[in-house]
RNA sequence: GCGUCGGUGGCAGAGUGGUCAAUUGCACUUGGCUGUAAACCAAGCGCCCUUGCGGCUACGGGGGUUCGAAUCCCUCCCGGCGCA
C-alpha cells in the first residue's frame, strides 16, 4: 500500500473542481486545501502551536534551503515535521524552484506570471540575450543536474535528480517531489520545450530513485512535475508523459500567463489520472486559487499569505489592503469582517497599523496568521461548496465583492 | 559685555561663488510581492502646472558685493562654548 492516499468524494456539476481526502502517514488532508509554506521548517513568524485555530493542515519545506542550513539536525530530529513540532503531514518541494529564481531569475523582479507588457509583445523576442547567458546567475542547468552557488556564502553545490531525491528522504515529509526545472515565464518556445523534455528524464531518474530506497518509499510519497510553461501542448504533452509514470500524484508546475490559466490547468488536469491528487505549486492569489480548483486542482501552496502579511499586506473579503496606509489609523474595525481568525477575534485594523508602523515584531506575525487563515478558511469553504454541489455560486459571491488589484 | 563657533527642507546632517530645489539617513506618503536570495523591494516627498533641459519661492531676518550667493561682506536676531 502506497503511504500516500487519494479518496475522492465529490465531483462539481459544471466544472473540473472536486473534494476528496489526502491520507499520509501523519494525518489527512481534506481537499481542495491550502499548504503553508515552510521552506526553513518554520511557516516564517506563525508558531506551530497556533495551525489548528489557523486552520493550516500541512506544510511544504524546502530542500536546496534546508541542505544548505544543514539537514543533519532535522535527521536526528526525526524529520522535518518532527523537528518543527508539527505533527500534520508535511511535503518538501525538491529545489526545482531555486534554479529559477536563483537562475534566469536571479537579480531580476520576474514572477511566476508573465508580465502584461510582454503579452502584448509577445511576438518579438522574450529577453532571449539574458536567458543566453549565464552571467548573474547562481545557478546553472546541465543534463545531469544543477549547479547551485550557495546565496549564502557563495559556496558550490550541485543537485542532480538523484542528490535531490536523498535529501529528501532524510528531511522525511510525507510527500516529496521530483527534481524538476522551473522556467521562467518570458521562456522561449523552445527552451520551454527542452526544458520541460529534461524534466521529464529527471522525473524518471527521480522516481526511480525514491523507488530504489525501499525503507523510504514506504513511508514517503513521490510526486512528479508538469512542466510546459504557458504553452498548451507542451502541457498537454508533460501531463501524458508524467501519467505514465509511477508517481503517487502530481504537482504541477513553472509558469503561467495570467489570461490562460484556467484553460492550460483544465487540459493538463484532464490528462492526469482523475484518482490521484493534484498539486498546484506556489500559486497564487484567492481569485487564482478558484481558479486552480475549477480546474481540478486539489492543494496549493503559496506564499502570498505569509509575505504578504510581513509586508504590511491583509487579506480581507473586500480584497488585500495595506493595513500601515494613514487610512487605517484610526480604523477600530476587525482586519476582515465576520473573520473568526484568532487576530481578529481581539485586534483592530489600527492596533495593527500601529504595529506596522513602530516596526513592531507582532505586527508581522499578527498579519501572517490572520493571512493564513484567510487562505485556510477560504479553501475550506471552497471545499463544502463543492460538497454541497454550490461551488460556482460561491465563487461567484465571493468574487464580486473580492476586488482585485 | 567681550571673544568664539554656529543657525540649511518634518528631524538629523552634507554642501561652502555657478552643473543646488539643494548629497545622505530617518520620518512621512504610496506602490509591488504568486513551489520565499524577501520582517523585503521600489517610487514620491517646497509650491504651481497637463506637459517641460518649465515657472515661482527658498538655505535665521534685512541690506550689500557679483553676470551669478545656501556659499563672500555688513548688520540685526537666536543658540552653544569660553572669559569676565
Amino acid at each position: 500500500m502506497r503511504p500516500t492516499r487519494f479518496f475522492l468524494e465529490k465531483k462539481a456539476p459544471h466544472s473540473l473542481a472536486r473534494a476528496g481526502v489526502l491520507h499520509t502517514p501523519h494525518g489527512t488532508i481534506a481537499t481542495p486545501a491550502f499548504i503553508a509554506v515552510a521552506t526553513k521548517a518554520t511557516l516564517k513568524g506563525v508558531p506551530v502551536s497556533y495551525f489548528p485555530e489557523l486552520k493550516v493542515q500541512g506544510i511544504i519545506a524546502n530542500t536546496y534551503h534546508l541542505y544548505l542550513s544543514g539537514e543533519k539536525a532535522i535527521v536526528a530530529a526525526g524529520g522535518v515535521g518532527k523537528f518543527m513540532g508539527f505533527s500534520g503531514p508535511t511535503m518538501t518541494d525538491s529545489g526545482g524552484f531555486q534554479v529559477f529564481s536563483l537562475g534566469v531569475g536571479f537579480g531580476k523582479k520576474l514572477s511566476k506570471f508573465l508580465p502584461r507588457e510582454v503579452i502584448a509583445q509577445e511576438a518579438v523576442a522574450l529577453f532571449d540575450e539574458e536567458l543566453a547567458t549565464s552571467h548573474g546567475k547562481l545557478a546553472i542547468v546541465d543534463e545531469e543536474g544543477v549547479s547551485f552557488t550557495s546565496h549564502l556564502d557563495g559556496s558550490l553545490h550541485r543537485f542532480t535528480p538523484e542528490r535531490s531525491i536523498e535529501i529528501q528522504h532524510a528531511l522525511g515529509a510525507d510527500i516529496l517531489f521530483a527534481f524538476d526545472e522551473c522556467t521562467a515565464p518570458t521562456a522561449k518556445y523552445a527552451y520551454q520545450e527542452e526544458a520541460m523534455e529534461r524534466t521529464h528524464r529527471w522525473a524518471r531518474r527521480s522516481l526511480a530513485a525514491h523507488r530504489r530506497n525501499i525503507e523510504k518509499e514506504r513511508i514517503q510519497g513521490i510526486w512528479g512535475i508538469v512542466q510546459g510553461g504557458r504553452f498548451e501542448d507542451l502541457r498537454i504533452h508533460s501531463a501524458r508523459e508524467l501519467a505514465g509514470m509511477d508517481f503517487d500524484g502530481y504537482g504541477i508546475g513553472g509558469s503561467f500567463s495570467k489570461y490562460d490559466i484556467l484553460g492550460i490547468l483544465n487540459t493538463v488536469n484532464q490528462e492526469l489520472p482523475q484518482e490521484k491528487p493534484r498539486h498546484l505549486l506556489g500559486i497564487g492569489e484567492p481569485e487564482d486559487l478558484f481558479i486552480g480548483v475549477a480546474a481540478g486542482i486539489d492543494t496549493f501552496d503559496c506564499v502570498l499569505p505569509t509575505r504578504n502579511g510581513r509586508t504590511g499586506g491583509i487579506y480581507t473579503e473586500g480584497g488585500k489592503i495595506q493595513i500601515p496606509n494613514a487610512q487605517y489609523r484610526n480604523d477600530f474595525g476587525p482586519l476582515a469582517l465576520g473573520c473568526a481568525c484568532p487576530v481578529c477575534r481581539i485586534h483592530t485594523r489600527a492596533y495593527l497599523n500601529h504595529l506596522f508602523a513602530t516596526r513592531e515584531m507582532l505586527g508581522p506575525v499578527l498579519a501572517s496568521m490572520h493571512n493564513l487563515y484567510f487562505f485556510s478558511q477560504l479553501m475550506e469553504r471552497i471545499r463544502v461548496s463543492i460538497l454541497e454541489g454550490t461551488f460556482e455560486a460561491f465563487q461567484e459571491a465571493f468574487l464580486s465583492q473580492y476586488k482585485v488589484r
